[in-house]
DNA sequence: AAAACATATTGACATTTTTAGAAGTGTCGC
DNA sequence: GCGACACTTCTAAAAATGTCAATATGTTTT
């Protein structure tokens, strides 16, 4: 499960704009249909749709289409990835620790 | 440990660019200085200083300032809280199972 | 004190993102 | 088929972000 750089915050532009983490926080209530979406927030539904799409292209949430309206959710798969993601992205490696301060020693260190 | 959406957007934000992902992933190494990280990104020493900035003030990185040179490293706990942030925003309540389908029931299903 | 250096801040510009209105697509009920 | 409805896509404007050059700040060295 590689990504790439740009594919990486593809996943993170999901939690890094305010409308989305106000959607997110509804449906972590359990599935809401756009409509319902809609009600809660004051935007526009094209914005909202747009939204939506980029909380789909995270991997976060799913949407089911069912006769006109989509209902949408979180979907833990794709939320246990994002976080194995922010796991990878901020853990060191073994030789961490060692302080590199090549900076101070090739010229204060003379 | 309640972070406003506001503020959540700004631990995020540390992840939506390729070139913070990149100094990350320099730092996952090791603590580096700036000089450092600056020799191996191509960009400019104020482009690098501005997302300096937007990683420290995600809490994910520190700066540890020795004389003339800013030593940058992963914070282990401010990743921790950042993770934490992460799995609150994605878990569903208890009751998020029970589908709601207020707008089929109350037009479609008649 | 002055010069040299590492980093931060400011200002200007290009690019990207957010937003809403308008038009387009697909589905349902008549 | 036709109109009503839910949603998407297109278009254009406003706001935010990324970038670099120039300048400012703070530290060390001479």
């Amino acid at each position: 499960m590689y990504l790439t750089d740009k594919q990486s915050t593809r996943v993170f532009k999901a939690f890094c704009d305010e409308n989305r983490l106000h959607i997110l926080s509804l449906l972590r209530g359990g599935e809401k249909c756009a409509c319902k979406l809609l009600d809660e927030l004051h935007i526009g539904q094209s914005t909202l749709s747009h939204h939506m799409k980029i909380l789909c292209d995270s991997g976060v949430v799913v949407g089911r289409k069912e006769g006109k309206w989509v209902h949408y959710r979180i979907d833990p798969e794709g939320s246990a990835q994002a976080i194995a993601l922010l796991t990878q992205l901020t853990t060191c490696t073994a030789e961490a620790e060692t302080i590199d301060c090549s900076c101070t020693s090739t010229r204060a260190a003379v």
